[in-house]
DNA sequence: TGCGAAAATGTACGCGTGTACATTACTTGG
DNA sequence: CCAAGTAATGTACACGCGTACATTTTCGCA
């Protein structure tokens, strides 16, 4: 608890000025070499090490990153996997430059107010995991837009804006899961997207629906199903999809992501039906529960560790370049996804 | 970017001076409630809001709690699940309380020097997940004791020492996973344990001993593996551990987490042993993993948003306590834990 | 009405650092 | 050897808030 030495304690004893020591410290500006040793010695007898909050007050920067983290029902967070690796992504880029981690959850009542935390100088940038499109979360955004203050999104876009974004290109990503379930056979594939207020349902439609329109298959929209990115609610669609299936109405599944994936491979199963052999399946995020079904889903692999850190990059350098305007939606390019075929969606094999 | 109006601005707005503003603001002191409204007033009028940098120097508090998460090779995070809960917990006592969330990542690298990060007065008290009993750990530990400063170990213990420790009673839940695969018929039980790094794997180890010999069943000890709580490390045992059962040397296995028992699940029926029908298979955490395998897991479930929720109070309660000594070791209780009967581990069901 | 105590408010300064500006020391070229 | 220019260092203050202490106001009661 004992308060440790201070900067003038320092000066003191190497028998210079505070400023010195500043300088010093800081490199910054022209030092005689051997005032600089006087000091470093000095600083290491006593076993100085600057006041961070102090030196935050005075330049009137916090040094940390937010991190918002979105709140959702009954759930603590809205997946672990996801969250996880990105959070790490972006730890790990923003320890190198220098800037600490504020983790701020969300509360259900209070409402949005992000650009409090700027005024109040908690934080000097942000990064956003998990928003949807709402109009809140919208008129949020417009109001941290229109201070200046540096933020970017992870893995959503708002339509009609440009703010910074890092995403991953799940078009892409959907249609190779997609053309995938074709190319191994499959006629009439069924999707199980989630809410459309995420962007990313919206990109996944797309690749379904490119993939199909590629293959001459008509996309009928009553093999378009919602749930809400749970497992529960893939399970919950199993009776429905599995009468599909013994109808022979479709004999391919894509679902937005592995929960859900999993939740309805679980409820297929239960219902006699084999993902697999009697209908391919494949989810998505290849998240770790991806392996541990039987049998084990195919998924598209998402760069998350990797979203995170590019976030952070981003967001810094939307700081450094300050007041400009300069190219908001700067197109750097999607993170690639990459398909992961595992016994999930093998069985099909088309005879080649 | 533009500054927001400072208490100076408020203080002429209201007629007042600065420190009747702060009184007003902080709740201190007598303030006329007539004074009172004209503070609110003209703070409302300016949007004024206090700047947490200024107020965390003047208070020399950082008003943050540090959470020190683990560095673990080739894996981002140790554990998706178990951290993300604890860090929810965390965060969700921590909001109550006023504070706010500093994220540490430990680098493999640097070496740990927890008290650095009290020293710059970046936290106020800190909360570790996923410590190991290391001699580093130790020092670093002791080291921070020495100095007095608030710090809660969350599922890890160390011997000889009585550093403040929220945890699961994961003795007993060891108990109660043996004594179950006992009840059910199971009558010699391998045990795949985690690295004895973590206090939480001896806890393990002797309920499941104490499980044994309650029932008189003698402990082999070839019958207790050791793994990393990886799941490949579960799976790589699946062959030695197949042919304990065809040999009809086992016929239960307990594994310390949820991930190798998993791992362990799917080697073994790779290897054509059905896990639930020809061996009672129980893991540990609960978590979201034991419900996506076939057959699902029986597990134990940890309440890890509690354990860090509990964190946080006891972090908060020391460091009110300030400057004493008192009872350092105390015993609050270990949080209960839950066995939850699944698929895995049903079959040998004890005729009753 | 006056007086003491309590309530209410104001004054003044510290917190530890960054940094603009002033000052001093040194270098270099004539 | 001196002047000018630059390198090196020192001085002084701001940053926005909390708060000890001084001061003024209010109130109760004689």
């Amino acid at each position: 608890m004992e308060e440790g030495p201070i900067r003038k304690e320092v000066a003191k004893l190497a028998g210079v000025s505070e400023a010195t020591v500043s300088r010093v410290l800081n490199g910054i500006g022209p030092v005689r070499e051997e005032t600089r040793a006087k000091v470093l010695e000095a600083a290491k007898a006593l076993n100085y090490v600057p006041n961070a909050l102090a030196q935050r007050f005075a330049r009137k920067k916090s040094g940390n990153i937010g991190v918002i983290i979105p709140f959702v029902p009954k759930v603590h967070l809205f997946s672990a996997y996801y969250f996880s690796e990105i959070l790490s992504g972006i730890g790990e880029r923003a320890k190198e430059a220098g800037y600490d981690l504020l983790l701020i959850f969300l509360s259900p009542y209070e409402q949005r107010n992000y650009t409090l935390l700027f005024r109040t100088q908690k934080i000097d940038a942000c990064i956003m995991l998990g928003t949807q499109d709402t109009e809140e979360e919208r008129s949020a955004l417009r109001e941290l837009e229109r201070e200046g203050h540096p933020f970017c999104l992870v893995n959503q876009r708002f339509e009609g804006e440009s703010y910074p974004t890092v995403e991953a290109d799940h078009v892409r990503g959907s249609h190779a899961a997609t053309a995938h379930l074709l190319d191994i056979g499959c006629v009439r594939i069924a999707f199980l997207n989630g809410p459309l207020t995420y962007s990313n349902s919206a990109d996944r439609y797309e690749g379904y629906r490119t993939a199909l329109e590629e293959r001459g298959v008509p996309l009928d929209p009553s093999l378009v199903f919602t749930g809400n990115y749970s497992r529960k609610s893939g399970a919950s669609l199993a009776p429905e999809i599995a009468a599909l299936i013994r109808d022979g109405r479709i004999d391919g599944v894509y679902a937005g992501n592995d929960r859900m994936a999993i939740g309805l491979l679980q409820g297929l199963r239960e219902l006699g039906i084999e993902p697999g052999r009697d209908v391919a399946l494949v989810g998505y995020d290849d998240s770790e529960g991806a392996k541990f079904t039987e049998p084990q889903l195919s998924s598209v692999s998402v760069p998350f560790y990797e979203l995170g850190a590019s976030a952070v990059s981003k967001v810094l350098g939307v700081e450094q370049k300050d007041g400009n305007s300069g190219d908001p939606g700067e197109v750097t390019g999607k993170l690639p996804v990459q398909l992961v075929v595992r016994a999930s969606s093998l069985r099909f094999k088309r005879k080649e």
